[in-house]
DNA sequence: GCTCGATTTGACCATTTGGTCAGGTTTTTC
DNA sequence: GAAAAACCTGACCAAATGGTCAAATCGAGC
């Protein structure tokens, strides 16, 4: 076999297996902070404790070790909303949804701020799930929503831009977390804030802001 | 006087003033979509339609556009929470201030993401804004919405989870726009959606999900 | 139309960057 | 325990990048 790279998906070998997902780990890491332009081949391998040139044994080029980062990240990112479940109550379902939107920013925000920082400059590597699976997803929860809304068991708002909400509000704690540590101090890191975030939130986007009459 | 580099924050000659707006200009829209090391001063001289050295008499670094242009920026990303009113009608004023949020991703969505890509890295130019003058005027209109729930005008919820969320929820149109455009065939620069997603927004926040009883 | 500073250019430089390669070392397999 | 495969390294390379500089060109005021 070809000796001088194992480009496959699937690790054959324990070391293979350990080095990539070191590897991974400190790509998600430098990626998240840079972009994927302002990432640099070298850093990641010292993040990952190796030198670039065994780093290059592992994934032949920098693209490729991206775009392995981003096929790990998508996946969890989808799934929260492949959960929600037509046949729950709108309220446990969606509550259920933002709390595990907001674990994710919480336990995993390298991930949520690389992902931000591909669409942010065009999504030019996942586009084509954006379009396909992530759209068709989607889709399929909107028709839920409506659902919901039909049976009055929701107020009649666009499916579309309720879920837009929900991914900004639950994600900002993650991207923004500089922005929000200046101004309060703390963080989604702490547990206690990330209690008071996930009660804010829910309490604002079910009640909303007006008194009830 | 030093005939090399006419480095001063105002103008003194119209060509300056003309090549300054250029090489800003073309920085915003580099900088927004590659982040700081990601950019490259080459293009954004090729973007402002002079040589790379020409630029570099005009601004010393690459680091020294950056900040010019963050700069210019954090005044407008700031302004509109100014302009909300104590003594308004709480309603009015905070639909005033999520319309022209939503307008500044409309209309200036490089700014929008150039922030948002500074704040993602650690906001490491523009820590002491966030901390100083930002802050403090959040807590200041932070009071103000405190004092409105006081008298009932508002429910009662924490100012600054209110006010993250705003800040997202109108960020996300201009930051996110691949993501949306993927979901919708359509975004923000569209009169028609960027009305919709005022509307539904707007909706959510007051109103919230819930049917009223 | 001359002069002097402002503007612009292109050649040049040191460093960094992504990536290659030949060969050495370790691990696995028989 | 030897052969083969997998793993790792350091030297190396071409291209790209941020930045300098001397000299050429332009343009406003006299």
């Amino acid at each position: 076999m070809d000796s001088t790279a194992p480009q496959q998906d699937t690790p054959r070998t324990r070391i293979q297996e350990k080095n990539r997902a070191r590897i991974l780990d400190a790509a998600l890491s430098v990626f998240s902070r840079f972009g994927y332009r302002g990432a640099r081949v070298d850093q990641i391998a010292e993040d990952a404790g190796m030198s670039k040139s065994n780093l290059l044994y592992y994934f032949g080029s920098k693209s490729e070790i991206y775009k392995a980062v981003l096929a790990d990240l998508l996946d969890r990112w989808l799934a929260p909303l492949r959960t929600l479940d037509p046949d729950g109550d709108p309220r446990t379902e969606l509550a259920a949804y933002i709390e595990q939107k907001l674990r994710f920013s919480a336990e995993h925000p390298e991930a949520s701020r690389l992902f931000a920082s591909e669409v942010m400059q065009g999504a030019p590597m996942i586009r084509d799930v954006l379009e396909g699976p992530l759209k068709a997803l989607v889709d399929e929860k909107s028709e839920v929503l409506r659902h919901w809304a039909e049976r009055g068991r929701i107020r009649p708002v666009d499916p579309h831009h309720l879920i837009f909400l929900i991914w900004a509000t639950t994600q900002t704690y993650a991207d923004f977390a500089p922005q929000i540590e200046a101004i309060t101090g703390t963080g989604i890191d702490d547990p206690k804030f990330r209690k008071e975030a996930l009660a804010s939130l829910t309490d604002l986007i079910f009640g909303g802001l007006l008194p009830r009459a």
